[in-house]
RNA sequence: GGUGUGGUAGUUCAGCUGGUUAGAAUGCCGCCCUGUCACGGCGGAGGUCGUGGGUUCGAGCCCCAUCCACACCGCCA
């Protein structure tokens, strides 16, 4: 044994034990005759003392040691006369009486600290030992209490684990596929998952009637801070259900982890708003709801008084930022200049004050009357402090999303963004398809096993953009942190689909016949969801981005910096594989 | 594919209008210090200013190109 206890566990009430312990050095203090040495391992640190009047040699030695050093000690544990307080063991410390260095360590390259030195990079590169540092390890730890808490109430509930092969065809539709070479089956390729979905439908019509895994999924897109090209979903399926069915138990499991994780209890029933509300509301399909400002729409307000702006869009919308009247003109520039950002594309950015004593202010004042001003503080439902403002645009779904960029904008600013705050809702009724610009044709805006809402199959054949479908997204806190279907059980249904995909009767046989052909022996109404892990680690741990939740990410551009991933094969390996390689342009 | 921000000591950053020997903090090394816990004191070492080119009497600073990182847009059923 290299240890009989580790370094968070001494109390006051272990004084006299003779105890070992192992681990890393986290700081020396010299103090001349005496040194102290903070010895750390996942479970807290513990303070060792030398004393040159108790054992010169062993002091001596003490001072010998660098940071990160891999010591094992042996002593007494003692009170302190100084305690601290700061720590569970500050109570206190070990009267060493030997010291054994099991590994030296060189210099790390930043310190390993709650609030280390080291930026981003660095500590990706060193990625092993930014992990030694608790803030880090702290997510990890919250992450795996996750997915404990998940598979204890899953299957309390009954649910089956179920892995599904990493190696699997690759599919049309959605994002780009990872893809594997085959030694075996020279010129061929495997795809790596995007998700299980087609598989776990295939085990419903194999009759586990309740199956969840918690699995890598894999996307080769470009990526955000949210967003990894191999990210952890928590996968579920069910049978012989409805979408309430679903909705309520996996509202169910996200109460339950929030009671256990950050003791926080919902006691009332999750919002629900149609995807058609959030878009017209919110200009977003996964709104923050920690705050109002609600869009409101003012073509009747404003259109129509020779403000050619407004007389000629087809949609304005305004938001009532509470108390914002304060904000100089300096401030209101930086906003505009924030709308008329490339990546948000306004032209330009109305607003108007309300002041104490009830008038209104705004920038327009030269195209509109007072009474007009009132009409749109009345419609906007503003009082004496308040700040509206305005966007217009000729795309209204384009205008509704730089208003929300602005409404987020002004949430933060305002600090209405409380990361101890959580607003959880579902996104329901989504569109069935949408347009691609780029394919010219419709696709399907979950995927295309998708049920359509029973009243709008017969607006297949007459107008499919119009169809809603059994879709739900959670979201909490303006993060979409899950989603999913009732899905198509029926092949004449699903073929349609495929139909209105755009996909010929062969192609649609080819890519997913397998699934078709499975529906006929026997599939039973059948729906589910899949959780983002990483996004609600991220989320209960107040990160910023989900990076800091999983252990060995990648980074922007997709690298691993410390495995320095990827990189070109071997030509034998290529030889192997059969595989010619482009030179790089 | 696009937009923006950044790249200077081991690390995190400052560096003015282009002008002498590029600074601070922290880390590291040495000496001192017997109750520290962000210990303290004194001293020291440490630089391809991302890379390449250009403008200039003179470039960390200006221009062009390029690489890398981060954030975002497109993309991500």
């Amino acid at each position: 044994m290299f240890r009989t206890v580790t370094c968070g566990e001494l109390r006051i009430a272990d004084v006299n034990k003779s105890v070992t312990l192992a681990g890393w050095v986290q700081k020396i203090r010299k103090m001349g005759g005496m040194t102290f040495v903070d010895l750390r391992d996942r479970y807290g640190i513990t303070q060792l003392v030398f004393s040159e009047d108790t054992n010169a040699e062993l002091c001596a030695k003490a001072n010998e040691l660098g940071r990160e050093f891999v010591i094992q000690v042996k002593g007494v544990v003692s009170e302190r006369s100084n305690p601290n307080k700061n720590i569970p063991t500050g109570d206190v410390e070990i009267l060493a009486n030997e010291l054994n260095v099991l590994n030296k360590s060189l210099t790390p390259p930043f310190t390993i600290e709650d609030n280390t030195d080291g930026g981003d990079d660095l500590r990706m590169v060193y990625r092993y030992l930014d992990l030694r540092r608790t803030a880090v390890r702290k997510n990890l730890e919250l992450r795996h209490k996750m997915t404990m808490e998940v598979r204890r109430y899953l299957d309390s509930k009954g649910f089956l684990e179920v892995e599904t092969p990493m190696l699997i065809g690759s599919t049309p539709e959605g994002a780009r596929d990872f893809v594997v070479p085959s030694r075996m089956n020279p010129g061929q390729f495997y795809a790596l998952p995007q998700s299980p979905q087609t598989l776990k439908q295939l085990l419903m019509v194999s009759g586990f009637d309740r199956y969840f895994q918690i699995v890598k999924c894999f996307r080769d897109e470009d990526l955000r801070a949210d967003r990894q090209p191999e990210f952890t979903q928590i996968d579920c399926e069910m049978s012989f259900v409805e979408q309430e069915d679903i909705i309520n138990l996996f509202e169910g499991m996200a109460k339950h982890l929030f009671k256990e994780l950050r003791g926080v209890e919902f006691k009332e029933d999750f919002k629900r708003m149609t995807w058609h509300d959030a878009m017209k509301y919110y200009g977003s399909d996964k709104p923050d709801l920690r705050f109002g400002m609600r869009f409101v729409e003012l073509m009747d307000t404003l259109k129509g008084y020779g403000f050619s702006v407004f007389d000629n869009a087809t949609y304005i919308g305004g938001i009532c930022a509470k108390g914002a009247a304060t904000y100089t003109r300096k401030q209101l520039d930086a906003l505009t200049e924030y709308v008329k950002r490339p990546q948000i594309g306004a032209k330009g950015m109305v607003y108007a004050r309300v002041e104490a004593d009830g008038t209104v202010k705004s920038s327009v004042d030269k195209f509109y009357s007072q009474d007009t001003l009132q009409a749109l503080k009345a419609k906007m439902e503003a009082e004496p402090g308040d700040l509206i403002l305005i966007l217009s645009g000729d795309d209204t779904q384009k205008t509704q999303k730089q208003l929300c960029e602005l409404r987020l904008k002004m949430g933060e600013d305002l600090g209405l963004r409380d990361k101890n705050v959580f607003a959880p809702l579902w996104v329901i009724d989504f569109p069935m398809f949408e347009w691609s610009d780029e394919e010219q044709r419709l696709m399907a805006m979950h995927h295309p096993f998708t049920h359509p809402k029973d009243e709008d199959i017969p607006l297949l054949d007459t107008d499919p953009a119009a169809v809603r479908a059994d879709a739900y997204d959670m979201v909490i806190n303006g993060v979409e942190v899950g989603g999913g279907s009732i899905r198509i059980h029926d092949p004449k249904l699903q073929a349609k689909m495929f139909e209105i995909l755009g996909f010929t009767p062969e192609k649609a046989q080819e890519q997913f016949g397998f699934l078709m052909n499975a529906f006929k022996y026997g599939a039973p109404p059948h729906g589910g969801l899949a959780y983002g892990l990483d996004r609600w680690v991220s989320l209960f741990a107040g990160l910023d981005s989900i990076r800091d939740c999983i252990a060995f990410p990648k980074n922007n551009s997709g690298r691993d910096v410390m495995l320095d991933a990827p990189a070109p094969l071997d030509q034998k390996q290529l030889d192997e594989l059969q595989l010619d390689v482009k030179a790089k342009q």
